[in-house]
DNA sequence: GGTAGACCTGGACGC
DNA sequence: GCGTCCAGGTCTACC
């Protein structure tokens, strides 16, 4: 028998928004629907893959802003399609709630908003993200140096070749230790991830094994010292808010395949709004947005001057200025086909 | 510290 | 259908 039950929201979550406002809905195994405006995924909750589909109040389209701001702060009702036992239970709405982050409640959010007032209205300031720092490590490593539809390509894959597969038949992001048992033959060839084949697995056998790179001797001096070896608690390391922005940065670029792009994505994942994770799209935006000229290196530094008013929150404002740009050209995102508008996010076709 | 070139794939384009 | 070119961030070697 399947499961039903509810997670509590906060009162200014609305799921259609806040869950499309990030790329990441639109990668596997993350499947948003707009006919019913529910999302479908499938989580592995340790032992086997659950696809659970979530829908808040009406299971039907929103027919405007309107109608959607009705359904605000409304418990997420959640069908899953097996039964699921309490302990499970509990991992599957843990997942789904760092997906959502629920914990950046109305609080959190005005706070945002008095700082850049553009968002008050439509509320926007939650970014969807995965179920777990690696799936979000694994998916930033997958959106460097390709097109989107190559990322939309590789995660897909993972978790066909590599994934658990559901009693729906549908597969589930690839664990950490399913990632680091697969041969980098089969991850370059069946998966299309290129070069990224060692790099992937590498990460997977730290995070495996819940411990972070060897610790440089000059990080060391500055006092940087991450969990290693047997020590264990890499992840949590990294997910304290204890640990201060340096130092998660610092260890994020000693990650195979993360630079200083990803790191930076990797901490607005992680929660941590004050970097900026600038590339090509970011000049694009400052070119035909934000009206700067200049070399490439003169369009980053203003960049950075143009954000730095928004303080601990710059990666909002900065995301939340692509996301008007594309919903202008695309529609609310909450209309977006992952199979045919999702595939068109790239520089090229976003050009004027 | 800065820079050049290699790394791969999928898509666009020309023939 | 084939070949060529291009986009994309990280890594390594070199100055």
């Amino acid at each position: 028998m399947a499961a039903k039950f509810s997670i509590p929201v906060p009162r200014d979550f609305i799921l259609a928004r806040d869950v499309c406002s990030y790329g990441y809905f639109l990668l596997a195994p993350s499947h948003w629907d707009p006919s019913t405006a529910s999302y479908l995924t499938t989580l592995d909750t340790g032992g086997r893959a659950v696809t659970v589909r979530i829908t808040q109040g009406e299971a039907t389209a929103p027919t405007g802003v309107r109608e959607l701001a009705r359904r605000r702060g409304i418990p997420l009702a959640v069908k899953a399609d097996v039964a699921l036992g309490k302990a499970e239970q509990a991992v599957v709405a843990g997942l789904l709630g760092r997906m959502f982050r629920v914990d950046e409640d109305h609080t959190v959010l005005s706070g945002y908003h008095k700082v850049d007032p553009r968002w008050k209205k439509s509320g926007r300031g939650r970014l969807m993200r995965s179920g777990t720092l690696f799936e979000d490590v694994i998916k930033t490593v997958t959106s460097c140096n390709v097109t989107w539809p190559s990322t939309i390509i590789m995660n897909r894959r993972m978790c066909e070749i590599v994934g658990r597969k559901s009693a729906s038949g549908l597969f589930a992001f690839p664990t950490a230790a399913r990632l680091a048992r697969t041969r980098p033959q089969k991850l370059r060839a069946r998966c299309s991830v290129g070069y990224r084949d060692q790099r992937i697995i590498k990460l997977a056998k730290m995070f495996a094994k819940d411990v972070g790179p060897a610790l440089p001797r000059k990080l060391a001096a500055k006092g940087i010292a991450w969990p290693t070896g047997k020590q264990g608690g890499f992840t949590a390391w990294l997910e304290s808010p204890q640990t201060t922005d340096e130092h998660v940065f610092a260890a994020l670029m000693e990650l195979p395949g993360v630079g200083p792009y990803a790191a930076a994505n990797i901490m607005q994942l992680l929660g941590r709004y004050a970097r900026l994770p600038l590339d090509t799209e970011s000049i694009r935006h400052a070119k035909s947005i934000l009206k700067f000229t200049g070399t490439d290196r003169e369009l980053m530094k203003k960049l950075h001057a143009h954000y730095e008013p928004f303080g601990e929150h710059r990666f909002r404002s900065y995301w939340f200025e692509l996301w008007e740009f594309y919903e202008a050209k695309r529609g609310p995102a909450w209309t977006w086909e992952r199979e045919t508008t999702g595939k068109t996010f790239t520089a090229a076709l976003l050009a004027d």
